[in-house]
DNA sequence: GCCGTTTTCGGCCCGACTGTTTTCAGTCG
């Protein structure tokens, strides 16, 4: 792929254009950046769109004209851009890590070099050491001192954190704001509220009457390290968390059209923006401005889609993938809710690697207000889950059978495995076993280096048996951590379609998997989802939400789901009938 | 350098905050 490396390149000649001082380059400079970042998240590879398509596939690739896809060209053909070769000869400067540097952009990056010779974070640590950058016009002492604590962030820096992680540091965030009766209103906006599985900072945005209270108590709150900037409408604070947190006090007024702006996406912005242009009005973080520049009062969310034309979209949809054009035609899906799931059908317990006991984990789907929950322990080949062996589930499921009887009419268990499917496709329990249960989940845990092709098979023999309800985590893939093994998700799809196979979302906060991208990629064919936590303890079972919230931002419906089916409908689906 | 239901020329988001200024430039989102 050589994506990464042309968005980077084209982010460094932004940088450069940024500087110079002609009439266009302002201009030039913004759409190298757009360029850098529709490149730098290309879901296909940019060699492939050449080769397929030449310089014109190129230029339908939204910010990519004539002259930057001939750019693209010399690059996929030399593996260099002589312009850029040119100016790395007069600025050999490492752009990428010193403007990761909070405070520092590109105009003060090139003064370091040219008055101090600093190249990249190392020149620039030595710099200080020696304090000569206090002498630069536009340094002083405080640029040092927040030059280097800028240091010290971007280089303990995690990169985007969980949702999981960011989702309910944002919540107790609201919560100390609101319980000091300083606010009227607090919520969560940014990626946050798009449910991304990953978090860049989050954004929290406030109606209050005493900005500078509201501001003094959110930047002493404990979880703070350090005040960012600090004024009467915005403060940005970093956290303990690893990320930073934007509180921005909002007018009444505004408040609408700023959940708006600040939820984004960045994309989805700007197209909603282009359309208010094109219909007279003029929309930003303030409100829908009208001909004469007046503002349209009073706006919520809502209203400014309807102003535009078009329904109202979800903020998991808001991602600029179709769903603008589906809003205008006011066919947004009505999409799955928290409250629409009944049953969790992937759970562990003590058995093998899970913490809880079947008693405990039933107990708390009942206080969740579950009809079922299936307890899907792992098989004997996951050794170091502690998988159990035919003779283990039967003992088990007599248990639980125990347990049905006592708990008749509070919640059902239905009996399952999390089965492995082996490295031939095979599954790693007899067929008896198999057909004694009543939900059958299956996942690949090993060999998971296979080709695409030998992957694709192995799991479609797998489905092909039969026996498999559920096919779990179809990808592997962990967040940050672990990359999906190679599987063509199309044919897995089909072949869940032809044999009544249910596609999971498995909400666990690392995996989401399947992820939204994917998920609007298999609801082509006729498939079922199943949003399961893979709870290994009770608590667990309230990863549910960040499930739920990546099926919405995989746009799916309810029907589509198969856990809010009633147990009666769910049984029939789980029988293939 | 890109882009087009007023346009193939003439627009392209701009306000908040900070530090170093003595009225503003650079950075950020």
């Amino acid at each position: 792929m050589k994506n990464k490396e042309i968005s980077r390149i084209f982010e460094e000649l932004s940088n450069i254009k940024g500087i110079e001082k002609t009439s266009t380059s302002n201009f030039e400079s913004r759409a190298y950046k757009r360029a850098a970042l529709t490149i730098g998240t290309l879901q296909q590879d940019i060699s492939d769109i050449y080769n397929q398509g030449g310089i014109k596939a190129l230029m339908e690739l939204p910010g990519i004209g004539k002259g930057l896809a001939e750019k693209i060209e010399e690059y996929i053909k030399t593996g260099h851009i002589k312009e850029y070769d040119e100016i790395k000869k007069r600025y050999p400067i490492d752009f990428t890590s010193l403007l990761s540097i909070e405070g520092i952009g590109p105009k003060k990056a090139i003064e370091l070099y040219e008055k101090l010779n600093v190249k990249g974070i190392q020149t620039l640590k030595d710099a200080l050491k020696k304090h000569k950058l206090k002498g630069l016009p536009g340094f002083g002492e405080k640029s040092e001192n927040e030059i280097a604590k800028g240091i010290v962030i971007a280089e303990s820096n995690k990169g985007r954190i969980l949702l999981s992680e960011g989702l309910p540091e944002a919540e107790k965030i609201i919560s100390i704001l609101k319980s000091s009766n300083l606010v009227k209103e607090a919520v969560i906006a940014g990626s946050t509220r798009r449910m991304r599985e990953t978090i860049g900072d989050l954004d929290i945005l406030a109606l209050s009457d005493n900005n500078e209270k509201v501001m003094d108590l959110f930047s002493t709150m404990p979880d703070v390290t350090e005040i960012v900037v600090k004024g009467p409408t915005k403060t940005t604070v970093a956290l303990n968390i690893g990320t930073t947190c934007d509180l921005r006090v909002i007018n009444p007024d505004s408040f609408g059209a700023a959940l708006q702006y600040f939820t984004g996406s960045r994309d989805h912005n700007i197209k909603i923006r282009t359309i208010a242009v094109g219909k007279g009005y003029k929309l930003n973080e303030y409100g829908l401005f009208d001909k004469s520049g007046k503002l349209i009062s009073k706006l919520e969310e809502k209203d400014i889609y309807e102003k535009l034309g078009m329904c109202y979209i979800p903020p998991e949809m808001r991602e600029n993938r179709g769903e603008i054009e589906l809003a205008e035609k006011y066919q947004i899906p009505k999409l799955v809710e928290l409250s629409d799931i009944r049953g969790d059908l992937h759970t562990h317990t003590k058995e093998t690697d899970g913490i809880n006991t079947i008693e405990e984990m039933a107990d708390y789907a009942i206080k969740k207000g579950y009809e079922y929950i299936a307890t899907t322990n792992h098989t004997k080949s996951l050794k170091v889950a502690h998988g159990m062996s035919d003779k283990q589930f039967e003992e088990y499921f007599s248990k639980v059978d125990e347990l049905n009887d006592k708990l008749k009419g509070k919640i059902t268990i239905l009996k399952g495995a999390e089965v492995d499917i082996l490295k031939d496709g095979t599954l790693d329990l007899s067929d008896k076993t198999l057909e004694s249960m009543d939900c059958v989940v299956a996942a690949v845990h090993s060999s998971t280096n296979m080709p695409e092709e030998q992957m694709t098979s192995r799991i479609i023999k797998a489905i092909n048996s039969n026996y498999i309800n559920i096919l779990a985590h179809p990808t592997g893939r962990l967040i940050n951590e672990r990359e999906p093994y190679p599987v063509n998700l199309s044919k897995v799809a089909e072949a869940c379609a032809y044999m009544h196979t249910i596609l999971e979302i498995n909400a666990s906060p690392q995996r989401l998997d399947l992820n939204d991208t994917n998920i609007i990629l298999t609801s082509k064919f006729p498939v079922l989802y199943s949003i399961d936590t893979d709870a290994h303890s009770t608590l667990q079972m309230d990863f549910m939400r960040y499930g739920v919230g990546t099926a919405r931002r995989g746009w799916l419906e309810k029907a589509k789901v198969a856990n809010s089916l009633s147990l009666s409908e769910l049984r029939k689906v789980l029988k293939k009938q």
